[in-house]
DNA sequence: AGACTCATGTAATTCGTTACATGATTCC
DNA sequence: GGAATCATGTAACGAATTACATGAGTCT
């Protein structure tokens, strides 16, 4: 679980409340991790059950007391643990390539305007990360942190190199669909029972995948969800489903 | 809620059902989508409920019977509706990028092997998409379904795009690290309370921050997390917190 | 007066994964 | 004989979001 590492990892940087640490991943590292308090808190006092950071009651007059969490010999070895293990992969979850995959049911015009509106929105988030960069350089100077400043300018680096690859496809996603033939949309769905249909489309697939031995071979290895499954034989089946037409 | 709009988008395909709309999303959208059958299984029931689609039981000797679901009217209409809505962002969570903004815990060689791996994977899925071009090639030509390919060949095209510049990244980010000065790792962390250092890097973010306004403005639009909430104003606060040391 | 800061949480709900359960048939 | 295909699910768990709750103090 990388939520609770990413919190050893901070504290690591010094003894803070759950508060502090909200703050702190709002401003450092909110383009690649969120965390809400709400899920803070209770990591918190579970990293204290399991003894990798120790709390203190700070008692406060005027404002609610504090809680200090700092990190123990144990956590500190558990967390350089996990930052040397190779990094877990999610999966990846785009709704915007939903929209484009299923894009031949709308009109050209409103498939061009959610992929506008993703533009703009990648946009901004370039435009975000440029300044983060003039930010970071600012914020290790004021703190006397030179050290970090590689480390916290690459993770920027990688959202920038990802968010522009995003921009540009969506650009020009919108140009190749400006320029295609208006029959490919709208499309109208056929109302039949459809059992033949996606019965033989099944088999296509079969087919084509018995023609492109280990063209999809990858797919177990790259897709999380697919991992440590053996590598399956595509084959044509053969009991032929026609038969049953 | 995204799954059940792609599940409806398969289905306004053509009538299918829970086990085959898994096969499809295994074949076609895995890149960009995963289901498990425990997911869809249930949300077909959901769907069911609200009359965005109808179930016919075909009963099989042979085999299970098979629970065929076709669209209806309601249903075309609200996928309809949820395409040409502009798509929602999901929250960014890279734990590769926590490893990296904490480089400094680690040697540089650990570091370099994280970050190494990153990039080996990164390669898969790049070979992976390479081969799923030509495989949608294939299959519409096998199915008749040629006005589908521009669409789905985009979904492929965004995640090469997207896939390459994390490839990028990390290879440049192996390069920097290895060229990075050694006393920036393995990094000792101070032991102390740490109460005036957290309190003093937050005033320094704080200053940072009036110091380059709007800089962090693009963060609320960018950040999911952050939506809706208005533009605050970053100012140094007037009780200084030193007064407290 | 109203909003925001500091500071803590709990509860409900959603989304997704993993594990478990069944059982005939068919492939190697 | 063992694995995989076909075909359906349920149950438990984990991660994350949203909503709710409290309450003094400070800023505009």
């Amino acid at each position: 679980m990388s939520l609770k590492h990413a919190l050893l990892g901070f504290i690591n940087y010094g003894p803070m409340t759950g508060y502090e640490l909200k703050k702190f991943f709002d401003t450092s590292v909110a383009h690649f991790w969120n965390a809400e308090l709400s899920q803070i808190y209770p990591a918190l006092k579970q990293l204290e059950g399991d003894s990798l950071v120790e709390m203190k009651v700070e008692v406060q007059e005027d404002r609610p007391n504090r809680k200090v969490y700092s990190i123990t010999e144990p956590g500190r070895r558990e967390l350089i643990a996990w930052l040397a293990k190779p990094a877990e992969r999610e999966q990846v979850r785009e709704p915007i390539l939903i929209k484009v995959f299923f894009g031949s049911s709308l009109s050209k015009q409103d498939l061009i305007s959610v992929l506008q509106n993703c533009a703009d929105e990648t946009r901004t988030a370039v435009t975000y990360l440029e300044h983060a960069h003039q930010f970071v350089d600012k914020f290790v100077e004021a703190i006397g942190l030179q050290q970090e400043a590689l480390f916290w300018q690459l993770t920027i680096d990688c959202g920038l190199k990802v968010h522009r690859a995003e921009l540009e496809w969506s650009e020009d996603a919108i140009q190749k669909v400006k320029a295609a033939d208006d029959s490919i949309f709208e499309n109208e769905q056929h109302g039949y029972d459809g059992v033949n249909d996606v019965r033989s489309a099944m088999e296509a697939l079969d087919r084509v995948k018995s023609l492109m031995p280990g063209a999809l071979a990858g797919a177990d290895k790259y897709l999380p969800s697919a991992q440590g499954k053996p590598d399956q034989q595509a084959r044509v089946p053969t009991r032929t489903r026609a038969a049953a037409r």
